[in-house]
DNA sequence: CGTCATGTTGAAGTACGTCAATGGGGGTGG
DNA sequence: CCACCCCCATTGACGTACTTCAACATGACG
């Protein structure tokens, strides 16, 4: 059973811009079908090409790059209304993997369509540029916090940042939002060591900052929390796009 | 006296892509002109709005942002060829600033003017958006870099980037490149202190792997330098496109 | 009841940062 | 021509925020 694009349950929030008939025709012509994927599995691989581009409807995801000593270095998280993909589709081959956390539904594109997205809905094609600047805007903010602050610094800005993007699409209830992912994942995130990452995390909670129990995040003091992170969490306004 | 795009320096290098007579008419009416800016001259500023958008013509800079303590990341260095500005013209405001590390010649396109390229040239719209994925595929590895790898390596890495890059811009001949960007930046780049920059790159001269005087930059031993910078470096390969 | 994954905590080592001083070029003004 | 200054590269000494190693606790699962 597939959602019609006309009912798609992200396109309903305020934080996604709505699409005029013609663009939702479009849409409708693009999709292929949905998926579905259990924890752990790997949707996108580094260094493979990929023949299907991704929007994700429901559940979370890691974006990781593996270097050649082993180590790894987990670029973002992934929420719903992600597009997953574009790297392969525009360079030949993907640079990072994208592993499910949850479970997770996703809206399944053909990359063999893209250039007739450009070509007949210059809209859609805008957006998907809009997506592509966002996310380069992520990465920067992204470099910049890991190269520049120390950890107790990291560790706030990492789960605020997700706090605040789960907050814009619609996983917050009751001040809090679920927060799946390991220790070791945000610490491959943060470019720190397990270890101390745990123990930093203790002290935000001894602070009673952050709270981050039994996979749910809850920002206990957001004031105090912007003025631990001094670089500015910028997230996108009113009108995102969505494919 | 303003470069016809048809003339365009950069074109003629089989590193870019060429373009059909349609586009390249679409392109004369796109650029509104030439600029010349000194170096240090602040070409866009993060926190701002900009008007302009730039294609590098010739000369070097750095992106860079800056936390509210001061510290700074410099997130990028730019090459010619390099499109700048899509951030501002996608989001509201820039989230980082461009300073001109040289003297620089830049085309000049009115940010106003982005749309239309999408609505009448899809194929030059299709080219923006591989700019933009293939500046996310280089942060995301810079953040891996930086994320995971110690001083040594990452300054190898920085360096060995910066280079194959100038190498495919055309700035490399007989075995070296310009570089005129100061320890401090590169320090900045690579999330380290000035001083241990500078000691690092003390031990690559000592090891015979970089040469780097007077603002020239040498590779002395590609082989060693590729085994001690564990990530790969990935450039695109061949038929970049050119705004 | 064992095994596995994840979280937690302590102790010891080290790669890095900060502080501070020196030296060399390139301007500018006397 | 020298004196002065400023910017940048360099080098040594010292402190520390982090990493690594290791042990133990807990719950899920077969």
């Amino acid at each position: 059973m597939v959602t019609d694009c006309g009912n798609c349950p992200l396109r309903d929030r305020d934080t996604f811009k709505g699409l005029k008939d013609r663009e939702l025709d479009a849409m409708r012509g693009f999709k292929t079908g949905e998926m579905k994927i259990e924890p752990g599995t790997i949707l996108l691989m580094q260094g493979a090409r990929s023949p299907q581009l991704f929007t994700v409807l429901d559940g979370l995801a890691v974006r990781q790059k593996t270097l050649q000593n082993g180590r790894r270095q987990v670029t973002n998280f992934v929420l719903p209304g992600d597009f997953l993909g574009l790297q392969a589709a525009v360079m030949d081959e993907m640079q990072h993997s994208v592993e499910a956390t949850t479970k997770m539904t996703l809206c399944v594109f053909k990359r063999s369509d893209l250039w007739r997205l450009f070509k007949v809905q210059p809209s859609l094609a805008y957006d998907l540029t809009w997506l592509a600047a966002i996310e380069e805007h992520f990465l920067g903010e992204a470099l910049a916090v890991i190269g520049q602050l120390p950890a107790l610094q990291r560790v706030a800005w990492g789960l605020a940042r997700f706090y605040h993007r789960a907050e814009m699409t619609g996983l917050v209830e009751a001040g809090h939002c679920p927060f799946p992912f390991r220790q070791q994942d945000l610490a491959d995130a943060l470019g720190l060591s397990l270890v101390h990452t745990n123990k930093t995390l203790q002290k935000l909670r001894a602070d009673r900052l952050i709270g981050l129990e039994d996979g749910t995040l809850r920002l206990l003091d957001r004031d105090r929390i912007a003025a631990l992170v001094e670089a500015d969490i910028v997230l996108p306004e009113g009108g995102r796009p969505l494919l």
